[in-house]
DNA sequence: CTGAAAGCGCTTACAG
DNA sequence: CTGAAAGCGCTTACAG
């Protein structure tokens, strides 16, 4: 324990100035129920004996523990740094430390981990699922960050609103021929996604899933996308449901000779750490986790404190409050006018260009 | 605490079976003390009522609160869900948790967040350093996972091995003027790769640096590095000390219409999660973490377990013992043989393939 | 404004 | 093989 480092102790500073622990503890806290003198002594007397709190002795008697636990399908994901980042400052301002667990994509182990932070006595935890899954009871209160089109949904970036943005900035460059690319159809995140770019297009538009996932288990992992072929078909536009895939497409236009964005434009999704700083810059659309942090947190932190009074046997549970936070469109070089349609079309109304 | 959710502790389950606590808490533990019908009795009893030990009481009692914790200078960073997961596993294979704290690239907040760790209870740390921080005296045992360079460093991948890995790979392929892409001089980790990477290529390569750090200053961040005028200087390969600038290079070239690799090489650092999938795929240089994370965890582990016999005062710090873990070469399709030196040059063994 | 006392749930010598 | 008791450090009614 932290306290049997130093030795110092509730104990230690009572005994020090020759008052009780509880005058310690209330002069520390705050609370107000010891005169100004005692409690500036107190808080000397501590800081001076290097006095730190013991957790385990505070847990015990509260019922707190203090901390939040972190439940990710998979830590590789590249949208995970984002997601922990937001979610641990977040946390950090309303009191709480966050344990993480790592469900390694699968739901057997998605549950271990739950146990696991179970056991480790979080007062509460973030869920992001695994694709499809849906969280069984858990003996707490549970946030769940996946889509608004997931059952028990507490929060998300509103990923259709998003999706629509991207196709309607295609839709006004002039875009009508666009391939849209997907991994995994199972996906609630990629489905809204994919609805809403298809929402913002021009009815008249034109479009065609690629799913990545199928052509890998039919060609191999890391197998060409056949981008080049979509160009000579016609298709203007690659529209894809990540970052990752759309540098995919961006690289493999590339490799074949295909300019970005003069011949063929590339959007992607969640503003990853590369978008910026490939060429031609990714455009991108940006969810914004701070909010999304504080939303699942607050919401959780409610939920605790409201179960805490009343002794109710369990009351754990998904926090449902389905607040959808809007998404950023982030134009930047890789998007551009359809250069096909340019000639016999005025209505393209140029984008106009961040960077 | 999660022991009150249910209402089953220790007490509960000695109640229903009239037996003492401390008999339930032997069977439990099954240190052996208890016979084996009694001991099968509990366990049964401890399943029916849900019983879940409670983290704090038990930490009030052993002074050990089962807590690690990871500082990370920078969750952001593209290596962090390597990293995490890595600590995460070794961490609850050794029966740990894991906390983490973001020290967002700011060495004030690196010293908060240690602080928020030791206030947590956490028994030790696994510290990855804001380049050029050294860390004080923590009162309790650290793990520094940075480079072997840094002074106190615990255990990190042997960075200057893994960089003359790729300078031994390009001098293979009869690459003699190289262009090193590096980010920041002040970091040890890239200069440790740089290092390695000159020491590979032959006596008489030439070489030149661009830190994208001082590009970005004069320029602003995103500029374009000038790859196309470098190959037109007669380089023919760039040796990024990152899958990040590697990825710059590689579409900055594509863009500016050089083909990889035929015309000019890229190799990168770290296999992050876009290596294997760009066109042409990235030749790069992979870490060990999983055993990276092993090292950390077993002698933060070995060093917790030493100390808490005797009651040294203060016997906190950094945990030394300078591991240093092989790194591993992945050649893809970015890197290729010197076309320019071809004619004239026979020397170069052509780089076997591995996809 | 201050103190004595109880108790959160656990483990561990110590007796029997 | 089993039990009674103490105590880890804290907070919180309850007295004074």
């Amino acid at each position: 324990m932290n306290s049997g480092r130093t030795g110092a102790n509730l104990t230690a500073i009572a005994s020090a100035l020759n008052v009780s622990t509880a005058t310690v503890s209330n002069a520390l806290s705050g609370k107000g129920r010891v005169s100004a003198e005692l409690t500036e002594k107190v808080r000397q007397k501590a800081a001076e004996l290097g006095y730190v709190p013991s957790v385990a002795g505070r847990a015990l008697r509260t019922g707190k523990s203090g901390v939040l636990g972190l439940v990710l399908p998979d830590i590789a994901n590249p949208l995970f740094p984002q997601i922990a980042q937001a979610i641990e400052k977040a946390a950090a301002a309303a009191g709480y430390g966050v344990l993480i667990a790592d469900s390694h994509g699968d739901v057997a182990m998605q549950t271990q981990a739950i146990n696991r932070l179970i056991e480790r006595g979080v007062e509460g935890m973030v869920v992001v699922p695994r694709r499809g899954t849906r969280i069984g009871t858990v003996d707490c209160p549970v946030a769940v960050i996946d889509s608004p089109s997931t059952p028990g949904n507490t929060v998300s970036a509103d990923h259709w609103e998003g999706g629509h943005q991207v196709g309607r900035h295609l839709a006004e460059l002039g875009h009508d021929r666009v391939v849209i690319i997907g991994n995994n159809p199972d996906s609630n995140v990629q489905n809204d996604r994919i609805g809403g770019i298809r929402s913002g297009l021009t009815n008249a538009a034109h479009t065609e899933i690629v799913w990545i996932s199928a052509l890998e288990k039919q060609n191999g992992a890391g197998c060409p996308l056949g981008v080049a072929d979509k160009v000579a078909q016609g298709f203007t536009a690659f529209a894809a449901v990540s970052d990752l895939h759309a540098l995919r497409v961006l690289t493999e236009l590339q490799r074949d000779g295909i300019n970005v964005p003069e011949q063929a434009t590339v959007t992607g999704f969640d503003d990853l750490i590369w978008a910026p700083v490939v060429t031609p810059a990714l455009t991108t659309i940006r969810m914004d986790m701070a909010r999304i942090a504080d939303v699942a947190i607050t919401a959780l932190v409610r939920s605790i404190d409201m179960e805490s009074p009343d002794n109710s046997p369990v009351s754990g549970g998904v926090v449902a409050d389905i607040s959808k936070v809007v998404m950023e469109l982030i134009v930047r070089h890789s998007s551009g006018p359809n250069n096909k349609k340019q000639a016999n079309n005025k209505t393209s109304t140029a984008g106009e260009r961040t960077s």
